[in-house]
RNA sequence: CGAGAUGUGGCUCAGUUUGGUAGAGCGCUGCGUUCGGGACGCAGAGGCCGCAAGUUCGAAUCUUGUCAUCUCGACCA
């Protein structure tokens, strides 16, 4: 009997090592590879190819609402980011610096940097004079640099893709507005588009971006009951604008401040992608960013007549899908694991029976349900069968999300909960940051969010047990 | 940043205790046989042993430093 070697491609199982199962995905994915320096990777095709198209269905999102793109410098003044104090100090810890330009020092260093505000602040001073320069909606897609302690790919590395919008807007309401819209794109993309169910709600003072009036986050369960958060918005009132002296006479002939607003996601959304849907035989990816949507597989493709009728239809349905064909020499088992492995939603195999009868074999990545097609039938069938996986990956990601939310009525039950499961857990706060921190402290658990949709789990803190009327998420985060 | 672990062909690792001139499996290349769930045979290619300094006649192996990766913790808009 022969024996059974060692698969090298082999994925630690979710069960036996969460931690170890999510990079062993991203590297037999190839979606990252290291680069030498620390929390840097590099985005192969693949992942790239993920980030494109989600890169592409945010940017079309943003262009309808009228927002513009536009490309700022990397590099920031010492100055510059010292003008708004509690922004600086909240960011101060993790930039990187530059001090010499060739050989010669620096008089000024320059940070590069961790986020924009600033840059577009500098700018905005220049563009904005009157309310009818108002609203200013720009976005940049770009990278970034924090210098975290820990990385990891994707959920915290140290350079990171993202995209940030930065608006300025004649009144308070408006950029509120702003705020809340943005965070319900970001929602809708994530259910509607990536299957990955969130939380909106706003933060609390600790949680909230420096700088920030209010910042809102939409918070995806990962599968193992961890925390994400995965797109953020931030309000930020007249702050910066004070800060940077950009005023604009207003429809009564008088100076004003603008209201500002800040909004991202970034490559993080591929780890959610990733933690959400993924299984122990690596990714499953949503059809909307999926890079390949339909794999088509030909059997026994040395006989006559198979790999053209596999090119032929892989053209056909490349009108409505993307669809690859792989004519390597590899069996088609190795090719079945491959594509599996990669996450791809649909594999179409045909083979000389199939050509035979005009069909082909369609298998699911989600439950791996085998369908018989016929071949007249794949323009409503593979998008009838992507829809359905998509809807699947969302109810089975919601499923996961309920059977790990627990709520709590008082501490020792919050603490129960924390040590014996991982989730979220409904709580309601009285709103002190003491209670907040002593939660954080004996529970292990941070604030998520205060969610839009809220519940009365009781009328008293889980903390301190004074009056309190607001439901916050709590739970472990990434 | 604290504690621990690791770094040897593309990948997974052995070799380090006791210093003596580098190994296996997989992958890769070529040819042939296979081909509906990770096929097989034969023949090949491929390694400044993370990097730097030191000890030594001699270092993958010992010492020091440094960089990176992983795990846990602290930190984390």
């Amino acid at each position: 009997m022969a024996m059974q070697k060692k698969m090298v491609e082999d994925i630690t199982s979710m069960e036996v090592d969460f931690a170890k199962w999510y990079t062993d995905v991203v590297k037999k994915a190839e979606l990252i590879d290291y680069s030498s320096v620390k929390g840097c990777t590099i985005i192969q095709p693949y992942g790239c190819a993920i980030w494109e198209n989600f890169h592409d269905i945010l940017d079309k999102r943003l262009k309808e609402t009228d927002h513009e793109n536009v490309l700022l410098p990397l590099l920031i003044p010492e100055n510059l980011l010292q003008k708004e104090k509690d922004h600086v100090n909240g960011f101060a810890p993790e930039v990187a610096w530059v001090t010499q330009g060739g050989d010669e020092k620096l008089t000024e260093r320059l940070c590069v940097r961790p986020t924009s505000e600033v840059l577009f602040c500098e700018h905005y001073k220049k563009v904005i004079n009157s309310y009818r320069d108002l609203p200013k909606l720009y976005n940049q897609w770009g990278s970034v640099v924090r210098w975290e302690k820990t990385t990891r790919p994707f959920l915290r590395t140290t350079e990171f893709w993202w995209q940030e919008g930065h608006t300025m807007h004649e009144t308070e309401k408006e950029a509120i507005d702003e705020t809340i819209n943005m965070l319900d794109i970001y929602a809708d993309i994530c259910e509607n588009q990536l299957a990955i169910p969130v939380l909106k709600g706003k933060k609390t003072d600790k949680e909230k971006f420096a700088g920030a009036v209010a910042t809102y986050s939409i918070e995806a369960m990962m599968h193992d009951g961890k925390s994400l958060q995965s797109g953020t918005t931030h309000y930020f009132g007249d702050g910066f604008a004070k800060a940077f002296d950009i005023t604009f006479q207003g429809r009564d002939n008088k100076p004003q401040f603008p209201c500002q607003t800040s909004w991202g996601m970034s490559t993080r959304i591929i780890g959610a992608i990733i933690m959400t849907h993924g299984d122990n035989d690596g990714l499953v990816l949503p059809p909307a960013v999926a890079p390949i949507q339909v794999i088509v597989i030909p059997i026994a493709q040395h006989k006559d007549g198979v790999i053209d009728k596999a090119t032929e239809i892989k053209k056909r349905i490349s009108a409505f899908c993307r669809a690859k064909i792989d004519v390597r020499d590899y069996s088609a088992g190795w090719k079945f694991a491959e594509y599996e492995m990669k996450g791809v939603p649909l594999r179409l195999e045909i083979g000389p029976k199939d050509i035979e009868n005009n069909q082909c074999v369609i298998v699911r990545r989600d439950n791996r349900e085998k369908y018989i097609v016929s071949l007249d039938n794949l323009e409503t069938e593979i998008p009838k069968l992507l829809e359905e996986l998509r809807k699947n990956l969302y109810e089975k990601a919601l499923q996961n999300r309920e059977s790990k939310t627990y709520s709590a009525k008082n501490f020792d039950e919050l603490c129960n909960i924390a040590q014996e499961k991982n989730g979220f857990v409904k709580a309601m706060w009285c709103g002190d940051l003491e209670c907040e921190m002593k939660i954080r402290d004996k529970a292990g658990l941070s604030s998520r969010c205060m969610p839009f949709a809220q519940e009365e789990v009781s009328d008293v803190c889980v903390c301190c047990g004074k009056p309190a009327d607001k439901m916050v998420v709590w739970g472990k985060a990434y």
